[in-house]
DNA sequence: AAGCCAACCTGGACGC
DNA sequence: TGCGTCCAGGTTGGCT
């Protein structure tokens, strides 16, 4: 569900409701997350203030005051973080309460457990191999010239690359398929195949989709999946060209949009624009 | 050794 | 109503 968008939307709602606020009681259940949880270590953040909250491709960092340990939270496919009273029913799923002073409660809701949600010492944390593992950010300008000299030395398929956190950290299919729309560039094409030119038209159509999704409050579907700590939907979705259009007309030509599928998910593209 | 793909989970939509 | 099938925004480890 959440990309670079979403999680960025998340971060800027969690921060907005709880920085400088401090956790009086973290209640974590053992349920085994794709990193379980660990109860003993989120009784780290007991007592402590939120400083601040950093995002590093689909990751977010929450950060302590005058504490040596740092919370790392990923989202997988149907995690949710929602801010809400003191006491509100606890949907089904909720496998980590943070009390903050307040009356608040910082939840994370994961239905399918693809998530991740571990709190480390600042040196664990700082080694924790998935993020050490992660590209650069697509919003970074210096990100453009990475994309293009990785595809041209893959040989995978363009949409392969894009979703390579290796490469570039945050892009998901959702943005992946849009951006390969807007440069007008085939989903299944040989990265290797494209020119300098093409990639770095590439890199701009990402850098600015992901931009506007960020400024709507990212793309929540028509399942509702998707939600800010206030429990907000985003506003992307009215303006995705081909993502789950299989069968409309293409903005642009008016040719049908088509599904296919490429290394076991679904792509979607105008056939006429994209090359 | 880069690149493919099944596996990890649950729930919702759909067809019969 | 129920049951089976397919699908989903992500990541990984094991295979070729």
């Amino acid at each position: 569900m959440p990309e670079l968008p979403e999680v960025e939307t998340v971060r800027r709602s969690l921060l907005a409701r709880l920085v400088g606020r401090r956790v009086a009681v973290a209640e974590a259940s053992p349920v085994r997350l794709r990193a379980g949880i660990e109860p003993g270590q989120w009784r780290a953040v007991e007592g402590a203030r939120l400083a601040s909250i950093e995002r590093r491709g689909k990751f977010l960092l929450l950060l302590w005051q005058e504490r040596e340990c740092v919370s790392i939270l990923h989202l997988g496919m149907s995690g949710r973080l929602v801010v809400v009273p003191t006491g509100s029913p606890r949907p089904t799923h909720t496998h980590l309460v943070l009390g903050v002073e307040g009356d608040m409660e910082l939840r994370f809701v994961d239905p399918r457990r693809f998530g991740t949600a571990l709190t480390l010492g600042a040196a664990a944390a700082a080694s924790y191999p998935p993020l050490v593992r992660l590209g650069a950010d697509p919003l970074d300008p210096d990100s453009g010239p990475i994309l293009v000299d990785a595809a041209r030395r893959s040989r995978s398929p363009i949409r392969s690359l894009l979703l390579d956190q290796r490469v570039l950290a945050g892009v998901g299919n959702i943005y992946a398929n849009e951006a390969l729309s807007r440069a007008g560039i085939n989903p299944a094409r040989r990265s290797s195949a494209i020119s300098r030119m093409r990639l770095g038209r590439l890199a701009e159509a990402l850098r600015q989709v992901l931009a506007e999704a960020v400024e709507q409050g990212g793309t929540t579907l028509e399942d509702g999946g998707f939600v800010d700590a206030a429990g907000e939907s985003g506003y992307f979705a009215v303006r995705l060209r081909v993502y789950g259009r299989e069968g409309e007309p293409c903005e642009r030509c008016g040719e049908t949009i088509v599904r296919r599928t490429l290394g076991g998910r679904s792509v979607f593209l105008c056939p006429r624009c994209q090359r």
